[in-house]
DNA sequence: AATGAATGAGGATTCATTCAT
DNA sequence: AATGAATGAATCCTCATTCAT
């Protein structure tokens, strides 16, 4: 399925993986059949297996490129920030930020983690982010910005925080970003400092 | 729908409430059949359907039943504790344990999210969970217990905690239970405490 | 299956025949259940199958009872009455008077028609119902009443007048029986007399 | 299903209409599955949902279809012919001949009958053909050629008696088409004329 | 690259019938 | 006689995938 593409043909890629990821978010990934991903663009069923093998492969896709790009901006938001902590904070803003504009990927992950199929590939970039923040939990520890724990455990409780609040308040579009962010910043950073 | 069941009958609709929900958490929604469950039970396909009207209430079901279990569990652990910060902290501790003695039932929570049908049910019950503490937290910023905040947003907050703790240290079964609710603990009443 | 009935059994074995009757006519053949049907009399399925062998019989049963029925009110409405052309119209008449009180059953013809299993009740009744009338139209053709035709094709057109009548203006409900009924004499007398 | 169909595609849904037709009049419409169709035609399941919705829809364009090629028929018959009676007559042995050439479709009529999904479609179609015949008997009676009655009673009879005689004696085989035919019209004009 | 057509395994659901009590 | 429960073959339909053009 390694295929070299004409400009053309990564423009089709891309609208293909769009427009998957929408219906996906919005009904599900069983519901969404690959008829209605190239119906909604208007193409015939072969362009779909042109470009990926298979429905699976394609939502793989999805997921990694998501992950791929949340971490982008994440690493972008954070620069060469020196305080452990506020890269944290740093970090956590630009998932918020990122969330608030990619909602229909959100979805996606909820769904990934319940097959088999797709758990791994979800929990691999999971584990890459998890040990970003531990990372950084790490360094302030030794500075004694941070109380002494088990540094995974609280990197994902700071993930759990960001996550159910972009869920919760994000998603449904009823809330405003900003006072969500500070939120969630304000909790998970009284939740790890001394 | 509505059949008035014998003992027998009873039973019966529990196992296959029961099983279905093993094989849902195990495999998925969709990729479990209603054939799966029959099989797995070792009867014929049409007790299925004597019991549910389809596969999809029979989800439906499993959800709220799961919703009123673990909101019978959080109050039975409450029980006429007075201080609102410790009544939030019962709460969560019986939570954690309930998921973690319900670990089947904590992906159909996470499947329900990604589909239209059954979003709402969802929802609905997260809304009493979420009210639930939101009454504690309010009580408790009336005694000064707590920072001044919107106690909708704190209490999202600590169900993220919580479920992110569960899903990540509890399902996976290698965490240790007294150690990650000790932390969701610890981390959640930092968050709101003043 | 033939059983000894009770007084309450025979009115149990009643009830249901009229019951699917009038379910059958309603819904058709096909979409009716057996469950339907005991349903509706609020009794158990067993008792469905206490007293029929099968649906299939059931169906038969009501079929052979319908014909049976109106052929009686033929008769009894033709008694002794010796003008051929008159025992004609008096079979007429009672005819579309039983199809109004048993419009149920109409439909029940219509479908017996369109099953293998079914369509050779139906014809043997209908063959009797024929014959009745060849009988009288030979008679009139031999006094001289009466077009000398191939009586058969005669009788099947009338039969054919009166059930179209019948199922147009009066299972419907919107005709007046005794218009409808004139009519339906009057063209038919027309169509065989002199 | 509004599909834009290749001639190779019309070709596939003619064909599946015409055996599922075949077979719907041979054995009845609930006895006859989709599969049996399918193989008869020895194409694989999906090609049936590629050109039909359902087996419901297939059966109510099989319907539409007959009473539209049945109408152009007797159009064609009747061409501008100005005498209403022979106008009559020319439409009353277009359809007898139909009938023989469509013995199939004739089954799927009777049936419609006795569904409620099924029978708005034929009525409706019923309703064009009386009307037809409403139109010819008016003229006719303004001529003085024809009784003064209610005419759609006499159309409904007229159809009744085409109907009848054509399902006794053509679909069965054994009666000779002109002598059925010219005893159709001998019987309705009887019934009809002054 | 792209399309309409075709495949066929798989899945949810129905329902006549039977069984245990 | 009667009931609730159970059976399982049969049916309609879906859909990922492949094929011919």
């Amino acid at each position: 399925m390694k295929r070299k593409l004409t400009a053309r043909g990564k423009e089709r890629r891309s609208q293909l993986m769009d427009e998957a990821a929408r219906l996906f978010a919005e009904r599900g990934y069983h519901p969404t059949s690959v008829a209605d991903v190239v119906e909604a663009l208007g193409v015939g069923k072969g362009v779909f297996y042109w470009y990926f093998a298979s429905k699976e492969e394609l939502f793989i896709e999805i997921l990694k490129s998501a992950q791929t790009d949340l971490r982008r901006r994440q690493q972008a938001a954070i620069g060469d920030e020196p305080h452990p902590v506020r890269r944290i904070e740093l970090g956590l803003r630009a998932s918020m930020a990122w969330f608030a504009e990619n909602r229909a990927v959100f979805n996606l992950f909820q769904f990934a983690a319940t097959e088999e199929r797709f758990a791994p590939t979800l929990r691999r970039g999971q584990e890459v982010a998890i040990a970003d923040v531990v990372r950084h939990l790490k360094d302030a520890m030794v500075d004694g910005h941070c109380r002494d724990q088990d540094p995974t455990i609280l990197a994902v409780a700071i993930t759990g925080v960001t996550g159910a609040l972009a869920r919760n308040f994000i998603l449904e579009g009823d809330g405003d970003l900003e006072t969500v962010t500070d939120a969630a910043v304000t909790f998970s950073l009284h939740g790890i400092l001394n």
